[in-house]
RNA sequence: GAGGUCGUAGCUCAACGGUAGAGCACCGGGCUGUGGCCCCGGGAGUUGCGGGUUCGAGUCCCGUCGACCUCCCCA
């Protein structure tokens, strides 16, 4: 093979694309209910933009991040998520002149250069979802409500063991009191270096948050002997998780308080969340988010709080069409033609022409052969074209103003009259057979 | 960025270091106004790529590219 599609980013063939294409109208479906408005962000952004406000000693900035000079010089980084980008919008288009709150979403594709495996690509989509303008609790809990039912909307009223999705929930603090818990952390664990990761004897001094996300069984260990931040909250980050926690709970929304939930941007106080969706292995953050109140002023924008959250689309199918294959049969049927025509001879192709047209027209998915082939032969493609109906127009039927038409799956057939073949074909495709 | 498993026809996979094959799919015919089933035939490959060892490499070794899994990171 000579050439192959680089590494990380993927082809998606019709039967594939048209899972996700679902999931993303699914997803548009409920936000536009939310009143969330759409939008579409550049896929560059300027390299500065990202080590503002992800953070110049993330991961994410610091080595996956595909960032070149253009031809001007000028450094240009591919995003590797939407907020950002979103951020900059605001700013520079004034949003906050808009009424509030602000509502916005996008969908589409984000660069990371990561090792590829299974739910991890370089390019990989996101539905990205970013709410500015207020502080409260109920917000937050309808954001996080409306995260659970676009992912959830899937498997409703199919039989499925109960939610495959988990909420959980953390809070990072804020400027006033995160600084009093980081230092507790640098002191606390200074003294104990050797009982940490190498990783996160470095994390310690650029970013000790991190050492609580650390999946090594010795940091574990060292980190469950630790003080958790909830311990150092002050009292409105109390308030605001207590709030939160009391509405989840009234709204029936079954959630998990991770103390050791992390995220990796720094932008993100207060509330933080992940959704893990079942059977995905390592990989299994299908959506994350949280508070960003500081990012626009930061970033020389207003001082308006702001929460988000991103889904990553590739993950939510995979736990969607694992756990509901017959979702994804079902949609895969979608692409086949509803009507296949078969003309037989010149004149009857010179008439199709106009007639698929006009069925086009009418809605119908129509696909058409103008071969000169054995109507056996034509008849092979309409079987295999996945079709209900085939529509065969011969010297028989154009003496008649007629037209035949089959059944495909039940082989019955019937000579309609051209006038009232619409009509027919509602009427059969609405009774699923001919009778 | 690190470790592991693996790359053979469009797909799924065979082939002890000794002539690259099968099933499905594809194309044609049996069957020129009727598809699915059946029968017959056909096209298909620089064995991911590049080196090396060997009389001889799909097979062994090295490198490289890619997929998957784990670490890492994250959606």
């Amino acid at each position: 093979m000579k050439f192959q599609a680089v590494r990380g980013f993927k082809d998606w063939l019709p039967e594939e694309f048209i899972r996700y294409h679902y999931l993303i109208e699914v997803a548009r479906k409920h936000l536009r209910r939310a009143n969330f408005k759409e939008i579409k962000l550049p896929i560059l952004e300027k390299t500065e933009l990202f080590v503002r406000s992800i953070g110049e000693v993330t991961d994410i900035v610091q080595k996956e991040t595909y960032s070149f000079q253009d031809r001007n010089q000028e450094w240009l980084t591919l995003r590797p998520e939407a907020t950002a980008g979103i951020c900059r919008m605001f700013i520079e288009q004034g949003l906050h002149v808009r009424p509030k709150p602000i509502k916005i979403f996008t969908i589409g594709p984000m660069f990371r250069h990561e090792r590829p495996q299974k739910g991890r690509l370089r390019e990989f989509y996101q539905i990205d979802v970013e709410f500015f303008g207020n502080l409260s609790p109920y917000h937050e809990v309808e954001l996080l409500e409306l995260a659970l039912t676009i992912l959830n909307d899937p498997f409703q009223g199919r039989e499925v063991e109960k939610n495959p999705f988990i909420l959980e929930i953390n809070s990072l603090g804020c400027p006033e009191c995160r600084p009093t818990y980081r230092s507790y952390l640098v002191e606390a664990l200074s003294g104990a270096k050797e009982d940490l990761c190498k990783t996160c004897q470095d994390r310690l001094l650029r970013n000790p948050l991190r050492i609580l996300d650390c999946k090594e069984p010795l940091c574990r260990e060292t980190v469950g002997a630790l003080k958790p931040i909830s311990d150092f909250w002050c009292n409105t980050c109390r308030a605001h998780f207590e709030a939160i926690r009391e509405l989840l709970e009234l709204r029936r929304l079954p959630y998990v308080v991770n103390p050791l939930l992390v995220r990796g941007l720094d932008y993100y106080v207060r509330t933080i969340f992940e959704i893990k969706g079942e059977g995905l292995g390592a990989q299994d953050t299908v959506c994350a988010g949280g508070r960003y109140d500081y990012l626009l002023r930061e970033l020389g924008g207003p001082d308006i709080p702001a929460t988000g959250f991103a889904i990553g689309l590739e993950r939510w199918a995979l736990v969607v069409y694992q756990k509901n294959e017959d979702l994804g049969r079902h949609l895969e049927k979608t692409l086949n033609p509803e009507l296949f025509f078969i003309p037989l001879g010149e004149e009857a192709r010179r008439k199709g022409l106009k007639l698929v047209k006009d069925l086009r027209d009418s809605g119908y998915q129509v696909e058409a052969l103008y071969e000169e082939r054995s109507l056996k032969a034509l008849m092979r493609e309409a079987d295999k074209s996945g079709a209900k109906l085939a529509l065969i127009l011969g010297s028989e039927e154009l003496e008649k103003e007629a037209i035949l038409v089959k059944d495909l799956k039940t082989g019955t057939q019937k000579v309609i009259s051209l006038s009232q073949l619409k009509n027919f074909i509602e009427e059969v495709l609405r009774s699923e057979n001919i009778s």
